[in-house]
DNA sequence: CTTTGAATTTGACCTGCGTCAAAAAAGTTC
DNA sequence: GAACTTTTTTGACGCAGGTCAAATTCAAAG
């Protein structure tokens, strides 16, 4: 794999926020190359993962485990990060799980390290923060499109917005993302 | 109103995490005292409201205007805090209302303060971060919950979490929150 | 290639919950 | 407390979308 300095992921970093080369250096130094090959797990419920993983390629789905039924609640792709909240925030086991759909190239740091440098750097701090509030929009949006439009509309939203993960995420993932079932996405597909 | 000292809106923040009575003084200084009627706007859609509101008294709904249907969002209460998060975070108008269900007792606080307070003192920002994480974690549940359970089994939930607002939240308001008809809300309680 | 298992499509049927409407109850205003 | 508004309850009915099942296409492994 290319090194972090030239990474897309660094790329996409900083098209949320400015972050110094000096910045980079400070994380680069606790990063290590990882990664996975389809259907890998790399978060388990009920387990304390330790790391968190900075998505260079691949697509990853986040999903629920709830009375043996599988729900989708998000998917990670090129520039993403993939880590707890429960851990991260609350020490607590993970409640989700997350999954390679495709194989996936990423870079691992050590939560503890992370959590770190979001302490004592503030651009990296505001960067944890963007992200944060951005994945909060996105449920918040998708929240509001379950409650107020029919199962083709939300296809459609889906579409506008995540057009990439559309064409490369499998058809039943995005139909339990959106709340409906596989045979009635397909159906709004024909 | 009683001073902010003894208020029961500093007891809820220090069971979040601690504050020290330099935090509070800090904060202290930039409150002033207001209170809504009944039916009172907060928050208005497409408005700038330049300030936030630590609710001492009362209870709010938030609630989205989509094709001219109300969607209730969420609820605030004693402790609460009300903002545009549209504004605070990405300087543009809300695109919710808020909105006092009972008359309404609160601080105000210029959200330009707010921020600064915040960016200054650690305190405050881990309280800022605390609650934005515990809101995150509400709406991600009640997502799920609205994916996977049938109506009857939501309101148990809401419930078994929220007794209080379930007694002193209209039921229209309760049912729009939970993504149900009032009429099938009605039926479900009886 | 062939095999085997998983994902998608398609059809027939069914049901939870929304819609519409009207009555009853509760709250507001003067 | 009478008139009016808003909220809640109740009933009849319909449909979007779920469930079940079988057929088909796709994908991975040897």
């Amino acid at each position: 794999m290319i090194g972090f300095t030239e990474s897309l992921f660094l790329k996409s970093m900083r098209k949320i926020c400015p972050i110094s080369d000096g910045s980079v250096a400070l994380m680069a130094a606790r990063l290590e190359e990882c990664s996975f090959a389809k259907k890998d797990m790399i978060l388990r419920a009920g387990v304390y993962s330790r790391y968190a993983w900075l998505v260079e390629k691949g697509l990853i789905r986040h999903f629920w485990l709830y009375d043996g039924k599988e729900t989708v609640t998000s998917f990670s792709t090129e520039g993403g990060l993939i880590f707890s909240m429960d851990e991260l925030y609350y020490g607590r086991k993970s409640e989700e799980f997350a999954q390679a759909v495709e194989a996936v190239e990423a870079w691992r740091i050590p939560l503890a390290d992370l959590e770190a440098l979001f302490r004592e750097n503030i651009e990296l701090c505001n960067w944890g923060r963007l992200i944060h509030q951005n994945e909060y929009r996105r449920l918040h949006r998708s929240h509001m499109e379950r409650l107020t439009m029919p199962a083709e509309r939300r296809y459609e939203m889906f579409r506008a917005q995540f057009p990439e993960i559309c064409s490369r995420a499998p058809l039943g993932d995005i139909a339990s993302y959106l709340g409906m079932d596989p045979s009635t996405l397909s159906r709004i597909r024909s």
